[in-house]
DNA sequence: ATTGTGTATGCAGAAATTTCTATATAGCGA
DNA sequence: TCGCTATATAGAAATTTCTGCATACACAAT
């Protein structure tokens, strides 16, 4: 039987808006960096070192696709309990793609540039979407 | 819908082991503030001051009866997720006295008063302080 | 009024967390 | 190789939380 202490660890890594956010997004699908940064419209070394918490906890496993590394929700039985926990207080699915890879402006993994489908062509809302990362505009 | 903010504000109350075991008691049943005081082992003054952040967030409320302050879970939606997630991270009973209220040296409560099979009877306890019971444990 | 008991609250130092900036590492293509 | 991109990490400041302690409050009995 796991001890109060040990449960609270468990919840107090929840307990925070953007590692819910992040392990709401992972309970769907794997997600690179530069993808969590775009959604949850924070610098990338934030999201990063909120990754690593949840790693190091063993919440959240990384994979390298390249130069990208994507994360998801570990195999482990604290995983399962916060997914449990994720469905308590958020039973319905988040993003209005259900079950899926919902593609973002400011992303460039090859998750996001293989869905040609996208509303919103990234060079339109780059300017005023993410003002937080440093921009890189590409010139002819 | 809720944010992740606001989920995230009922998890951190619930990211403390204190609180956690405050919440599991009172899940099983009223308690008094003395009685959880002697179940955790802690001072009253900080088992009070828990039991304020508790009930200033609308997860526990409570109801006096003579001296003695009772509290439960609440009937709010916050508290019901409360439950919940309570039934996920812990879904055995805690006491060993099933849904029931456990006896505790060190309480002086009507509530424990009235069992009167208990191991430890304290000595000293002969302070006739339970309104509610006729049945006054009294030295001639 | 005074005493005693149960409970609530305010406060201060300590400890932990949040969030940012700056910088380092690593893979890929020219 | 170099430059670019994606990610990781270190450090630090601002903020919040934890926790023990003293004391105040409410109420009943003396």
């Amino acid at each position: 039987m796991t001890s109060y202490r040990e449960q609270a660890r468990l919840l107090r890594l929840m307990a925070h808006p953007m590692r819910l956010e992040i392990l709401s997004i992972l309970r769907e699908a794997d997600e690179c960096v530069c993808h969590l940064s775009a959604v949850l419209k924070k610098p990338q070394p934030y999201v990063s070192q909120q990754l690593a918490v949840l790693r190091k906890e063993g919440l959240i496993t990384d994979h390298n696709e390249g130069t990208y590394v994507f994360y998801g929700l570990a195999d482990t039985p604290a995983a399962a309990q916060a997914a449990a926990i994720l469905r308590v207080i958020a039973p319905e699915a988040r993003s209005s793609v259900a079950g899926g890879h919902r593609r973002v402006a400011g992303c460039n993994c090859p998750k996001c540039e293989a869905e040609g489908t996208c509303s919103s062509r990234p060079a339109a809302t780059q300017a005023s979407n993410s003002p937080l990362q440093p921009e890189r505009v590409r010139l002819p």
